[in-house]
DNA sequence: GCATCGATGTCCGAAAACCGCGAGACAGAG
DNA sequence: CTCTGTCTCGCGGTTTTCGGACATCGATGC
């Protein structure tokens, strides 16, 4: 009884956002394999083909569209139900399973999140990992910033980071003021 | 929601079988992550330490010891129960999910274990993924064989290899005179 | 049967280059 | 003095290369 089959069959869906068309890729499963935009897209198809080798992707419905329908329009907190799976390496991993604890509407710095990790100088490292981030936008890649404050760099253009990081800022001051 | 999440707290436990001392490696989970003989117990160790970095092993009971117990004494089809999750390349995962589907008490070749997983000529990269599999015995690459039907070998010694499909033939023989 | 040979695809090791960083040093501007 | 920008360097996990190795197989020759 395995508890990791590769994906045989994957499922994508295009969502209209308001910083451009994104893309949601989901197993047989349900879970949530790649999320990208459309300008990525011949990068996103050879990322699939390169970890999931034995898969077919063919268009279609995402289950989790509604709840990224609900982040764009302002719900920051709609991703956090969406079930998501990804492949990478053990430092990958731990890396994205980190940023997973950064709570939404905050940041943190490149080297505490090394910190965190149990890796204090593994800096650009986790610079590295945070970009080939698969699932981008559930795991909150973007909600790290230099230690200085400034943005530095996201694999999707700093625009749409700043527009993230705006849209949760938002959200999580409507919360408090509710 | 992170659906492969590293291991922490990895637990191991010793089983005499009549083959040698076994090693069961557990995660927190109860999932199976390792499975070797005492032999070998350094380079496990060492692999452990490679794809789960951030880990820890401690001494304890595995969940899975009774399913262990009640296969070496001739239940063959007692690991069928038994979950486990692996770590390694896409190719190494597709190989290790096509094991899975030898039924009991039958073996496969090389090639044709190539050809199952779409890739014809990758016969032996496909020996090669084989030795790799961390989790011995449960996924079941003993029971893959060289096409004129000698066993070409195996990691844990080749006298394990043919104890393993004695005792896998005569459990399915039994069941068939039942 | 048995040895040899060649084609084969993936993983492993080593070495070098690449970076979505950070800290320290320094210069200029106010 | 402070704040900002720029530079330099060290950092460490990937990603490339480039060889080898290998739990194969089929054809050939004897």
């Amino acid at each position: 009884m395995p508890d990791n089959a590769l994906p045989e069959t994957l499922t994508l869906d295009r969502l209209a956002t308001p910083v451009g068309t994104a893309l949601l890729v989901t197993d047989e499963a349900g879970l949530l394999r790649a999320f990208n935009w459309t300008d990525y897209e011949p990068a996103m198809r050879a990322w699939i083909g390169r970890h999931y080798p034995a898969s077919r992707l063919g268009e279609g419905r995402s289950p989790w569209r509604g709840a990224f329908e609900g982040y764009f329009a302002g719900d920051a907190a709609a991703l956090e139900a969406v079930s998501w799976t990804a492949s990478g390496t053990p430092f990958q991993l731990s890396v994205w399973n980190a940023l997973c604890t950064i709570p939404t509407g905050q940041t943190l710095s490149y080297a505490r999140l090394a910190q965190r990790i149990g890796r204090p100088t593994a800096v650009r490292a986790v610079g590295l990992a945070n970009g080939a981030n698969p699932v981008a936008v559930v795991v909150p890649c973007h909600r790290v910033i230099g230690t200085n404050g400034s943005l530095t760099g996201y694999g999707g253009g700093l625009h749409r980071k700043r527009w993230l990081l705006d849209l949760e800022a938002a959200a999580s001051k409507d919360r408090a003021a509710a």
